[in-house]
DNA sequence: AACTATTTATAAGA
DNA sequence: TTCTTATAAATAGTT
């Protein structure tokens, strides 16, 4: 509606984009407000131009978060799931890392290990297990914790006010090479254990 | 616009307000369309109305969840954060923890081990051994087992075939336990560690 | 960013 | 409802 009469397909001359998109934005913001008060509805209205920033309308009588709670309701799906996917992704990423590092780690104990007398070698062992044990506990304890986060998710899959993403800033990358005894640690796999055990006789094992 | 000029307030003849929900809604569908195409634009539209179904339009080069997304990214929040606040929170804690105790780790191990005498030092490995083939064998089996489970439940809960969730295998949980690691030094301050005197030798491993 | 000739949307009536 | 049509509103092309 103007001078003349458009074809619907995209305007190629961008900068005639670019206007068009300035107008028709208002236009349908306008026609979004007007429906929310004319006809008591929510509307949630959210629009994306590149050049251009993120741009919403949503009726004051709700809220985004609200609207897209109503959305996967009616449509019985779960967006929100996308953010558990991230967070895979990210430890998917995260353990990609891992891997690199251990490699990384089993090299260096290689080559320390080529020209390591029988002493050191069972100071490394030694050190394995502490370190086996210690990973370990970690990781059963956390396992828990991250068992009652899950079940907490699974329990409380409704309501919520906005909260910020905790940033994840930091390099895990050294921690992580340390922390994980078990993989790092196979390399000590192929110790013979029991030609160094033999050195401290042969009492039973106890149960910590 | 239309035979005479309307104030925009709220309809308050029930039937009025219904079918002047009818022809906005489909008024403003178009636009967001034509908005779309002429201007290349991504344009999530969803309205609601009472005694209507929830009505949406997406532009075909985009899907609500990516809008959603974009959305969050753009605001800078999550909406589905109250969810995974706490794991967040959480694992930022952890991860504290888990830098503070690698130094720590890292000192006693390198140091404290360096001295160990062999009485200590044979101690120390039957309690390590120990632990190692009993406790962790069948309680972090159960554990992953579980968490597993868990997992399995929020996939099924996600409907959304664009975003799969990422392969898991089973190893996230013992991937973040690790890269998260939490405080449960006991096991390793019940070795004594300061105690231990020796006569070993001091090359050292790097573990990163 | 303003103007205005036109097109488009639609309010009220049938 | 759905169609019709007079009129309001939106806006394309221009300045």
């Amino acid at each position: 509606m103007g001078r003349g009469k458009i074809e619907i397909k995209r305007i190629e001359n961008q900068t005639n984009r670019q206007v068009a998109y300035f107008r028709l934005r208002n236009g349908i913001m306008k026609k979004a407000q007007e429906l929310t008060v004319l006809c008591d509805a929510k509307v949630s209205l959210i629009m994306l131009s590149s050049n251009d920033p993120l741009l919403e309308y949503t009726s004051p009588t709700t809220t985004t978060k609200n609207i897209y709670d109503l959305y996967q309701k009616s449509k019985d799906i779960d967006l929100w799931s996308s953010h558990f996917e991230r967070m895979l992704e990210e430890l998917k990423k995260q353990k990609d890392i891992n891997h690199r590092l251990n490699r990384e780690i089993r090299q260096r104990l290689g080559q320390d290990l080529t020209d390591a007398s029988f002493e050191e070698l069972r100071r490394l062992e030694l050190k394995t297990f502490a370190s086996k044990e210690v990973v370990r506990a970690r990781k059963t304890k956390h396992l828990e914790e991250r068992n009652y986060s899950l079940q907490l998710d699974l329990r409380e899959k409704s309501a919520d006010p906005q909260y910020g993403l905790v940033e994840n800033g930091g390099d895990h990358e050294s921690e992580m090479a340390v922390a994980n005894g078990d993989s790092n640690l196979d390399a000590f796999r192929h110790l013979n254990l029991n030609d160094v055990r033999g050195e401290f006789g042969s009492k039973d094992l106890h149960l910590a």
